[in-house]
DNA sequence: CTGTTTTTTTAACAAATGTAAAATTTATTG
DNA sequence: CAATAAATTTTACATTTGTTAAAAAAACAG
């Protein structure tokens, strides 16, 4: 479990706090095209992603718009559903055999509630959230697609192989039609 | 005080959490135009826009990017600057005279430290604006800018006219000659 | 290895958007 | 209230992007 727990440490676990969550954790595997969250519906568990790939996305009538992607370290969760107890909008798909581990919010509260390291922890792993979320939006608004492209590539060379163009484009906000011409111009 | 008092007590604040927080807020008043954070600098305050208009932004060489409206209510900080310590990316501009509450952050982390409830509400404090920022990403890349455009007109109708229309076109992602077009539209 | 399915690229055309500049409307100031 | 400045809309044209469908390439199964 060494990914989830060098992630949990960057967020300022000390030994103790560590101590408190392992306990906690509760290893699953799932097979490719597992849909680890649906939308709709509340799912008040949150999930260290130790090994695989995921998507997060929304459906429409027709097609879906993928927004999200995560890596080994991070996390997965419907945010509005995990903490606000609420149905989420977006479904979390897992696109590789992935093993993750899961921890319930009740579990957590629990200890937010009488330890203040822990509570501390919670927020900075919110902030840290937050943070990485703002960056997106950013980007997004900011940059065209070309270049958003290009840090892609650059910042996850392997994923461009263990994604498909189709969920990548919509990440990108283009169509696929679009990403390919992208992609013939920067040769 | 009351526009920031009813966001504190929003986040789950009881009677001794507001007591504590009160004493740290310092009110200050800022002329239309007023830059409250400044791209690549440190800002470590954060304040509580108790009445105002305000927009965040990036520059680049040529124009300017509006990424976020804040009203009566909202929290005006540099992210990455506040949380982290490091120079921020986004200039906060106040639209016009504005009223603000400021909070050190060290004063802030000192009470997290210490009190577990304090801690508990920075964490739902966080956990609050993630919820948001996603649902603007996710808002940004599913719906067209007309559509956002009719929502942002029903959910801050008088927006419209406090702010120029360049900053909501750049807001929205599109030219303001289009976001004209999409007015001249609904008619 | 071969046939089949899936994914990606290309082509052709229509629709939408951006740019630059002019025209109009609205706001500001003396 | 007139004069000026600022903001918004409109016009014209070029460019980009989306859509649909076909072609090519890659992945997969037997």
């Amino acid at each position: 479990m060494e990914n989830t727990i060098r992630k949990i440490e960057s967020l300022g676990a000390g030994s103790e706090t560590l101590a408190r969550l392992i306990p906690l954790l509760q290893e699953e595997v799932f097979p490719k095209g597992h849909i680890l969250i649906r939308e709709g519906k509340v799912e008040r568990s949150l999930f260290f992603l130790e090994k695989g790939v995921a998507r997060a996305y929304l459906t429409n009538e027709d097609r879906d718009v993928t927004f999200w992607f995560g890596v080994e370290g991070d996390v997965l969760l419907s945010l509005k559903s995990y903490f606000s107890n609420e149905p989420g909008y977006e479904s979390i798909e897992l696109l590789e055999k992935s093993v993750v581990y899961k921890i319930p919010y009740s579990s957590l509260i629990e200890l937010y509630q009488r330890d203040v390291r822990m509570a501390n922890w919670g927020r900075r792993f919110a902030e840290s959230e937050l943070i990485k979320a703002d960056e997106r939006f950013i980007n997004q608004q900011f940059k065209p697609a070309a270049d958003r492209y290009e840090e892609f590539v650059r910042d996850f060379p392997d994923l461009i192989r263990r994604i498909q163009l189709g969920h990548i484009a919509s990440y990108l906000g283009v169509s696929q039609v679009t990403l390919s011409r992208i992609r013939a111009g920067k040769r």
